[in-house]
Order: C-alpha cells, then sequence, then structure tokens
DNA sequence: CGTCTATTTGAATGTACTCAAAAGCGGTGG
DNA sequence: CCACCGCTTTTGAGTACATTCAAATAGACG
C-alpha cells in the first residue's frame, strides 16, 4: 500500500517518527470508488474521515426542495467529512459523493480519537487543519457577502484553476450560491472582454 | 483578578491544575475598553486572541467602497480574533471595535505558542474551538447559500436572541448580508403575521 | 448513432439594492 | 426638563442583479 501521499500531507505540520507512522497508517482504511458512489447520505451517521489520495469528491447540503448547495470540492491530498457529524456523533447533514474514480484512506472516529491519545501530535495536526478550514469557510463567507456573482467566479478561477478542468458547471455554480444559466450569462460576457 | 468566566470557558473542554491555572492565567492581560474602542484595524499585525469577559465586540470586513460585511458578534464568554493575520502573523484583513463597554483577557502570540509546549492540553482546547468554529462557518455558508434573506433574519433570531437586544439593527443586516433597509421590510411584514 | 446529461439562450419575473427623505431615539447641554 | 443634534430605522419609488421556466444546442458515453 503507498501511504506517500498521506505521509506527506500529515508532514506538512508534525514530524513522526517510524513507530509513529506504523501506528498511524495501520489505522487507515484503503477505499477505491468509482465516478457518482455515494459515500455520505445525509441523515446518516459520520464515522469516518476521508483523505482523497487520487480523484475527486463533492459535499453538499440538500434541502427540503431537493436543491443542492455544494459546500466543497476534495480533489486529491484534501481531507474530507461532514465535520459537525463526525466530531459530534450526530446524523449528517451533508451528502458526499465522488466526481472521479478515486482512492481514498479513511480513518475512524474511533481510531482517531485513539490516535490523539497515543500520539498527540495528532492534536497538533488536526488542530491545524480545523483553523485553515475555519479561516477558508471565514474567507468564503466575507466573499459571498462583499462579493457580486461575476466577482466570486473570477476568484474561483484564480484560487482553484484545477477544479474547473475536473467539475461540471453547475456544481461550480452551485458552490457560488448562484444558477447554472446565470454563471452561463457571467462566463459569455467574461469571454468577449 | 477575577479569572471565573474564562476558567470556566477553558474547564469546558480540558481540565487544568492548579500549577496549570497559574501558569495560564498568568499570561492573561486584562483590558477594559469602552463603547467603540477600536482594537484592530485592517492591515495592522493581529498578535493577540481576546476572551471577551463582559461586554460585546464585533469583527468586520471592509471592502475597497468601505462597505462593512460584519464576520461576527462576539458577546460575553467568546473568543475573537482575526485568526488567519493571528496564526499566519499576516496582516488583519479584519477590523474589530466593541460596540458595549467591554472588559477582555488576551492572550499574545507568542503566549500561546509556548502554551502549546507547557501545556499541551491547550492544543486540544484550541482544536476543539477550531472545530466548532469550523462547523459554525460551515453553516453560515449553506445558509446564505439555500436561505432567502427572510429566512436567515428569522433563524438568526431563533438562534441569537441576545444579540437582538445588545446589538444595532444595521449590524445585523450586514451580518445576514443585506442592506439595513431591506431588513427594515422583512422586520415589518414579520410583524403583521 | 442514440440517449442522457450539461450548457446555453432568451423572455418574463422576483428579490434585494440604491437613493432620497422622513421619522424615531438617545444622549447632552442649556 | 426640554430642545437639539447625531445616529438609527423606516418608507417609498425606481432600478439592477439574479432567478425561473422553457426550449435549443452541445458533449459524453455506451
Amino acid at each position: 500500500m503507498d501511504f506517500n501521499n498521506i505521509l506527506k500531507n500529515v508532514s506538512k505540520h508534525i514530524t513522526l517518527d517510524k513507530s509513529e507512522i506504523d501506528y498511524f497508517t495501520s489505522k487507515l482504511t484503503y477505499l477505491e470508488v468509482p465516478k457518482k458512489k455515494l459515500l455520505l447520505k445525509e441523515g446518516q451517521p459520520c464515522n469516518v474521515i476521508s483523505y482523497v489520495n487520487t480523484g475527486a469528491l463533492r459535499a453538499y447540503y440538500l434541502d427540503q426542495q431537493d436543491n443542492e448547495s455544494v459546500i466543497m470540492f476534495a480533489l486529491n491530498d484534501w481531507w474530507v467529512t461532514d465535520m459537525h457529524a463526525f466530531v459530534m456523533e450526530q446524523p449528517a447533514l451533508l451528502t458526499i459523493d465522488s466526481i472521479e474514480d478515486s482512492t481514498l484512506f479513511q480513518l475512524q472516529k474511533k481510531e482517531l480519537d485513539q490516535l490523539y491519545i497515543k500520539v498527540p501530535k495528532f492534536e497538533r495536526f488536526f488542530r491545524i487543519m480545523m483553523q485553515n478550514s475555519y479561516v477558508r469557510e471565514q474567507l468564503r463567507v466575507v466573499q459571498n457577502l462583499s462579493l457580486s456573482a461575476d466577482d466570486r467566479y473570477q476568484l474561483f478561477l484564480k484560487k482553484y484553476p484545477q477544479v474547473i478542468q475536473r467539475v461540471p458547471l453547475k456544481h461550480i455554480a452551485s458552490y457560488l450560491g448562484i444558477t447554472p444559466e446565470f454563471l452561463s450569462v457571467i462566463r459569455k460576457k467574461g469571454i468577449s472582454k
């Protein structure tokens, strides 16, 4: 099993010795999923956090009328879960599925709780991860509040150029909080510039 | 000095012994600020994280045309900082000021880094705090994407009833991402129901 | 090639904004 | 104690940004 990517990811914030690496990797479950596979359904328990080794996932919220609001795209080298459901052991609010054939490493909630105790460095790792996630979401709130749809799209292009190549536009529209039709209008204006 | 509130806050997630309490509290700076005092200005370094002991603060983003977007209200028993600026030691994106006479406990970035080393339990404390903040912001993104202004206001009323009593409506409008004029319209409709 | 889904187009509509002005409210000084 | 000032909130008219709905076009995949 090739743990290279995930270990490199972890080493961005903490340094593990050999035995810690062995312990950590022994708790990971490797998973291959085809495109369009449902990984978490709203209302279900969310026991795992997933590291996307290759491929791409999408997390979204479904309202009463089944309108999708895309919360995040998790391309390779991202971690994804319904954090609230995972941490609080509550039914999921989010739905997560794959938008490409993907390979994942999953960590169970129980294993993570053990990991915090056996290798306290992981408290630090996940603190930093949570910090970064918090800052990113806060920035997104600011941008949703203060920018027009057009500006949000231009910013998205700059920030996540890889995503545009790999994800249907309607999902990007949903992430930006607009309809696919209106995104199409925005894109047309941009080209003619 | 009365550390009761902040110690109770910390004890929600970790348990400290006497010496740890002494060390922690010795690093806190007590601060009294009058209403409308500027605590952090966009562009400035943000060296501290503040615990609001009594009173209320407001954190907001100012765009190029000086439009305010309120990011959060920090009433008593909340922590507040420009997390990105604080953690990354970058110039602040946010502005923070007081909306009531307030008393704060502040912790310097350097002291916090030391605290993580001397009392590693605080890694856990701040991990949980970051987790909660992340989940809250993510929920806010969902709600901004999927709900009408009216629904967002009704939800805000339910979730933060104390805030309405203490904060000018124009700031709440800004938090909700609408103009004060439009909030006024929403409120009128609500009353006549 | 045919089917299914994604994207584009356009017309009609709606939600929320801008601007201007009036009304309300709170504090301060005469 | 009341009058005035500054700031907040309300009102209304006109407008802009984004949506809905319906239909045409384009792409992807078996």
